[in-house]
RNA sequence: GGUCGUGUAGUUCAGUUUGGUUAGAAUGCCGGCCUGUCACGCCGGAGGUCGCGGGUUCGAGUCCCGUCGCGACCGCCA
């Protein structure tokens, strides 16, 4: 026998107690006449203590001890002379009488502890070190319990787990599909699902009426702090439901996961926010409402608003389509070098605005801008009261296109977020954004994309649009939203094959396209589809969310690099020579020699 | 595809602005001492292809060119 107990559980209470225990050499203290030994799992850390005077072999075996040795020690548990608080198992030790090498081991590159001293390039490498450590084992338990919970909770509401092809037919819409050669097939590719989406969808029309998949995704698109080239996702279909439906059940999932996993709750329903207006006041689909400071628009060709008045000879404001504001509150005080600084960000090339204009209401009730040349007292001092300002506060106005000035202004909001502390880690405010477009015009192809999918219903008020003027269409699409983070989306999916023809004719497919990618969805549809919807959540983000993270590798066992590199195994990597032949493949490098 | 940051001891970093003696610190590691530590303490020691290649120079960690790795972001991600 290995062990009776883990490093983590004996107490006072266990005292005289006759034990064993496994695990890993977290440090010696040796004092000469005694050592000390700290060993841990994942469960804790338990000292072992060895006298000189008592057994002065064990004890020299004890000092030979390196860090992460696999060692079996057993005992007696005893109460300390000297407790430790800060250990759960402070209050006892262990008096070792045998001690058993199970492994020796290399000296770690780095320490292996709640902070480790090593970075990020060579922990990933020795991923399988930094996984003992205890913050990444919090992570992935919480990522366990958070998977329990969700098939808990989905399990009471009558959904059926039920696994989806991995290997399937590559789709034209929507992210760069990973690709499998198939041998049997020469010159046959499979790709790997981005989404389960048509599947889901199947098995509506076979009954199933309410599905669900904790499932493995794949996107071959760049990456970032929170993008896998393969990730995971909550997925979910329901047959005969409406938006109210779906929304409403899945808020109960996320409020249920906040309540088992946090112990946090929520009392009213979550904020429904329409696209149009996170746009609009917030500068984004995910506005982030852990705080306020809304955009305030001063002029804006939309809403017929023109606080800002020409005639100033300033052209920026002049030629804008689109002139907006935040109220930062009591930054009169801001500094040159602190407005500087601002004025910096937004033009920085990812933000792209042309500069910042800003309106200081000063405590004593004067009013000073950057644009005093241009506008008199009178003026400002009306785009203060519009912004609902106060003496104190600062208004920084950005001016230009509309949707670029209002993206910019969200990016500010958030920078503005961040200076002043608004952020909280430990609030969590979320939203449902609904009424998306239906699709989106690019200007590069000259056509339509569909926003979300191109199964996703339009609102059916909005159907004869559709022929009309494609671009004002919204879709019974909804993401939810929790502290600027999109965690989950869907949406009701069409069920008419001559509706679904329809939207692959706006998409410009032909119809021999359609039918080509699609048609076996299309079939399916005519036997007797039931109306049906349903949501995605991207299950690494929510973990993130919830454990503080601000990237999602740190959820994952092993998760790959912003290269899409995973740099313990060096994969991606060349194939022998004889398995391409297999495969009917022939390389060839963009770059010879490579 | 683009922007920014970064690469120096096992590890985390300083040194690079302004080129100049033997490249430092902390931590880890090794040896010695120490009977109540838990960030143990004290004494001693080892440890460097300054990412790589080229150039400028009497002389390059430092300046220039190229290249590679890592990170963040924009584009992209239905």
């Amino acid at each position: 026998m290995y062990r009776t107990h883990t490093c983590g559980e004996l107490r006072l209470s266990d005292s005289g107690k006759k034990i064993t225990l496994a695990g890993w050499v977290q440090k010696t203290r040796d004092f000469g006449g005694m050592t000390f030994v700290d060993l841990r799992d994942r469960y804790g850390i338990t000292q072992l203590v060895f006298n000189m005077e008592t057994n002065p072999d064990l004890c020299r075996q004890a000092r030979s001890l390196g860090r992460e040795y696999v060692v079996k020690a057993t005992g007696t548990v005893a109460e300390r002379s000297n407790k430790n608080p800060n250990l759960p198992t402070g209050d006892i030790e262990i008096l070792t009488e045998i001690l058993e090498l199970l492994n020796p081991a290399e000296l770690p590159p780095f320490t292996i502890e709640e902070h480790s001293d090593g970075g990020d390039e060579i922990r990933m490498k020795y991923r399988y070190l930094d996984l003992r450590r205890p913050p990444l084992q919090r992570n992935l338990a919480l990522r366990h319990r958070m998977a329990q919970e969700i098939r808990k909770y989905l399990d009471t509401k009558g959904f059926l787990e039920i696994e989806t092809p991995v290997m399937i037919k590559s789709t034209p819409e929507g992210a760069r599909d990973f690709v499998v050669p198939s041998r049997m097939n020469p010159g046959q590719f499979y790709a790997l699902p981005q989404s389960p989406q048509m599947f889901k969808q199947l098995l509506m029309v076979s009954g199933y009426d309410r599905y669900m998949q904790i499932v493995k995704c794949f996107r071959d698109e760049d990456l970032r702090a929170d993008r896998q080239p393969e990730f995971t996702q909550i997925d979910c279909e329901m047959a005969f439901v409406e938006q109210d439906d779906v929304l409403n059940l899945f808020e109960g999932l996320a409020k249920h996961l906040f309540h088992e996993t946090l112990g946090y709750e929520f009392n009213e329903p979550f904020i429904r926010m329409p696209f149009d207006e996170a746009m609009n006041s917030y500068g984004s689909d995910k506005p982030d409402l852990r705080f306020g400071m809304k955009i305030i628009p001063l002029k804006s060709g939309k809403s017929q608003q023109e606080i800002i008045r020409p005639t100033t000879g300033f052209p920026v404001f002049d030629e804008a389509e689109y002139i907006g504001t935040l109220l930062a509150e009591k930054c009169a005080g801001y500094t040159r070098k602190q407005v500087d600084e601002l004025t910096e960000f937004v033009r920085k090339p990812q933000i792209g605005a042309k500069g910042l204009v800003y309106v200081r209401y000063q405590e004593d009730g004067t009013i000073k801008s950057s644009v005093d040349k241009f506008f008199d007292a009178t003026a400002l001092q009306t785009w203060a009261e519009v912004a609902g300002a106060k003496p104190g506060d600062l208004l920084l106005i950005l001016a230009g296109n509309s949707a670029p000035t209002l993206k910019a202004l969200g990016e500010l909001r958030l920078e503005m977020g961040r200076r002043l502390n608004l952020l909280d880690k430990n609030r969590f405010v979320p939203l449902w954004a609904i009424d998306f477009p239906l699709l989106e015009w690019d200007d590069e192809t000259q056509r339509f994309y569909a926003m979300h999918h191109p199964f996703t219903a339009p609102k059916p008020s909005d159907i004869p649009l559709l022929d009309t003027n494609p671009g004002q269409v919204h879709a019974n699409a909804y993401d939810l939203v929790i502290n600027g983070v999109e965690i989950g989306g869907g949406s009701i999916r069409i069920h008419d094959s001559k509706l679904q023809a329809k939207m692959f004719e706006i998409l410009g497919f032909t119809q021999e396209q359609a039918e080509y990618r699609f048609g076996f969805l299309m079939n399916a549809f005519r036997y007797g589809a039931p109306p049906h919807g349903g949501i995605a959540f991207g299950f690494d983000r929510w973990v993130s969310l919830f454990a503080g993270l601000n990237s999602i590798r740190d959820t994952i066992a092993f998760p790959k690099n912003n290269m899409g590199r995973d740099v313990m195994q060096d994969s991606p990597a060349e194939i022998d020579e004889e398995q391409l032949k297999e495969l009917n493949i022939r390389v060839d490098h963009k770059n010879p020699g490579a």
